[in-house]
DNA sequence: TATTGTTATACTCTATAACTATA
DNA sequence: TATAGTTATAGAGTATAACAATA
């Protein structure tokens, strides 16, 4: 299609925006995007242990531990104990926390295909051909994880 | 390329997980979402006032004088006042903010193409193909601002 | 009287340090 | 003794309400 290679930078200014426009569209919720994205965690990867969220997400254990509990006490995460070694905590993702994480990206999707519609059709298929891309790259830094130090 | 015609949903969790990889590229970042997206707001759109940084953001008048003056305490913006209206406090981007901002691109930057480098030749076109559109949908967005209510 | 911004106060969320229980 | 998680305390950041200055 275009013989313009990918940079860095203007992927990073790209996704840049991004996460503004989300921030921008999330405005009115109560849900922080902390919390969104560790009940995505547990929605993609399954039951997880608390250690594991908090570097997952980049906050501390106590902080995981205190999120956690507001979690369960809104009903939307299960603390159980793990078989084989009783001083883990595996948290899980319940029914009710579920359907909240799908409210909230129907709620989302709705938004973005009115925006999607002001788009030309061009624009439309670059994006929906971008999204493997984009799923493969998050990808390989979850995979990459370890050696982030700044 | 593709005949799969754009979903709003799937175009929703795509975003999300870059929410969820840019947060975690961030971890170890001082600075936090909202004060680097008003950073950019100020690089890519000059001056503006608080009210109206505030109402971009996504926060409160009060919570936008503070932000605003812990970075004008670290010397990233500047309060100057406006020629036609005495009550208003126009904010402007320094030299030094416009740096910090350029150096936490850069470090993202490095990061993002490192990641891009582990995807395909294909995969990498299709982001670079997605970018303009990226960028007019949240245009889109801006202009449509007003009628946000959830 | 309405608008722009600031100050006062309370609440949420997070980090660091100290602690408990299990391996 | 090391690991997983919790509890205690303090600090950053935000919201609501009350206020000051200008239009």
């Amino acid at each position: 299609m275009t013989k313009i290679r990918l940079d860095g930078a203007a992927l990073a200014g790209g996704l840049e925006r991004v996460v503004s426009l989300l921030r921008r569209l999330a405005a009115g919720d109560r849900i922080s995007l902390t919390t969104a994205d560790t009940l995505r965690t547990l929605d993609t990867g399954g039951p997880c242990r608390i250690s594991e969220l908090a570097a997952l997400e980049g906050v501390t254990q106590p902080a995981m531990t205190q999120l956690v509990s507001r979690l369960e006490h809104d009903g939307l995460v299960e603390r159980r104990s793990h078989p084989d070694d009783a001083r883990v905590v595996m948290v899980h993702l319940t029914a009710a926390g579920a359907e909240r994480l799908q409210a909230r990206r129907e709620a989302r999707a709705r938004l973005l295909d009115e925006l999607a519609g002001r788009l030309s059709g061009d624009d439309r298929d670059a994006l929906a051909a971008a999204l493997p891309a984009l799923e493969r790259l998050v990808a390989a830094q979850t995979t990459y994880s370890g050696s982030t130090t700044t």
